[in-house]
DNA sequence: TATGTTATGTCCGGTTAAGAACATAATTGC
DNA sequence: GCAATTATGTTCTTAACCGGACATAACATA
């Protein structure tokens, strides 16, 4: 449980620069602790910082009918917070939540567009990030279409995996339940389903994947079809 | 629009482009006419083209568990088809087929890399289209999730219409089942309802929106919720 | 230890959709 | 005109999910 012996890895986007150009952008990271549950944007409000996550996760949500929320992105230590800033747009309708605490770097809009336009290397990585974004995005409105719930949620701790780099990671049902966009009640079904598999293990807000080889299987194709091309595309 | 002068509806983007920097361009834009049903792209498949619909509209698929597939995005004279490539990326998991047949112009990869690099006017409207296309497939990924099929049928019929601009357009049953991944019998079903109110006609082939108010208060929020930030983009 | 809170497990009735089969109507080709 | 094809309408059973209610278990803390 002890957070300390958790290693800091670094986020891969800063990561796979050219030292030079990673070494211009140095000055105007600055590292945050990021915590459970902390709203990086609201929806239609100016962005002001993009954001490298480390250790931690964010989720994308929209909403639909007022009232309800859909988780359409998650993003880890594989990319940025603030894609639209990329696309020249200044306001997104997405809410970016922290879903797994853990530290991050962020930067300035003013900074960022200004390093942004002056590092090619840079544009590329965000590009390319933007490109993987999209196919995750598109994927999950395929898999919202036609996969059960406990497909989907296989799906959600298999990514949450490999964001957190992590077989163990705090997630209550009721969130889970908001991420999927089902009921509480069937999440706690679905997990006893994984549980008695022998794949996961659930103790009041602890995920444990166990059986890492077995969770793909429950879970649907989607996992894999966009971990294959994140993976391709950062080799 | 003198500048378009060829054909019947322009597409948006490149008639917002400055004449400047829209007769660069003209040199390297081959009109084409697209047939229902073509494919513009298969998945994985080098991109050799992007397109500019005039009067026709394009689904983006993307394959679930080999058989099925999903549309999660829909693209007329609004928007271009190849945001990959924008993007940087020489393959998409996409597959591009043309629902609506009708005029287009088109790039090659290697013109448009050129021109694209050379026009910020280009580049500006390219990627705001690519953020707003985003928002589409974000939604779409929502609306799946919680939202019956008759509410997303009137979305789809009503999404269409703002992208050939017509009240009346061709598709079957067959096909509309396709797009929303569903029974055809349940189209047929949910058409019937939406023909009992009097809010569309459907008859062989080809769908007439006969009340567009009615059809938008069939509809769930998410057509107008994207309807909204496409119109505020392009204002 | 007692108590309130948070997290999880279980059940039920009603709705929507999947999967499939079959019937009817419009159009096309001969 | 007639047959074949294409497009649409109808119905059935079963599965999944919704919305809600309620019970139990773990934890926090006073």
């Amino acid at each position: 449980m002890s957070r300390a012996k958790h290693v800091s890895v670094p986020n891969r986007l800063l990561a796979a620069l050219p030292r030079k150009d990673y070494e211009k952008l140095l000055p105007f990271l600055e590292p945050v602790e990021l915590a459970f549950a902390e709203v990086l944007y609201e929806p239609h409000a100016r962005i002001r910082h993009v954001y490298f996550p480390n250790d931690c996760f964010v989720s994308m949500l929209t909403s639909v009918d007022a009232d309800r929320v859909a988780e359409v992105g998650l993003v880890g230590s594989e990319g940025m917070i603030g894609v639209p800033v990329l696309l020249g747009a200044a306001v997104s309708p997405f809410r970016a939540v922290v879903q797994g605490g853990g530290k991050a770097t962020r930067m300035n809009i003013a900074d960022f567009r200004r390093e942004f336009s002056e590092s090619a290397a840079l544009r590329r990585e965000l590009f390319l990030f933007t490109h993987l974004l999209m196919i995750q995005i598109a994927q999950t409105a395929a898999c919202n279409r036609f996969h059960v719930v406990t497909q989907r949620m296989a799906r959600w701790l298999l990514m949450t995996r490999d964001r957190v780099n992590s077989n163990e990671f705090r997630i209550t049902q009721e969130f889970l339940a908001l991420m999927l966009g089902v009921q509480r009640s069937r999440v706690s079904v679905s997990a006893g389903s994984l549980q008695g598999r022998k794949l996961i293990g659930y103790r009041r807000g602890t995920v444990t994947i166990l059986d890492q080889t077995g969770l793909e299987a429950a879970a649907c194709g989607c996992y894999k079809t966009v971990k294959d091309i994140y993976a391709q595309a950062q080799a």
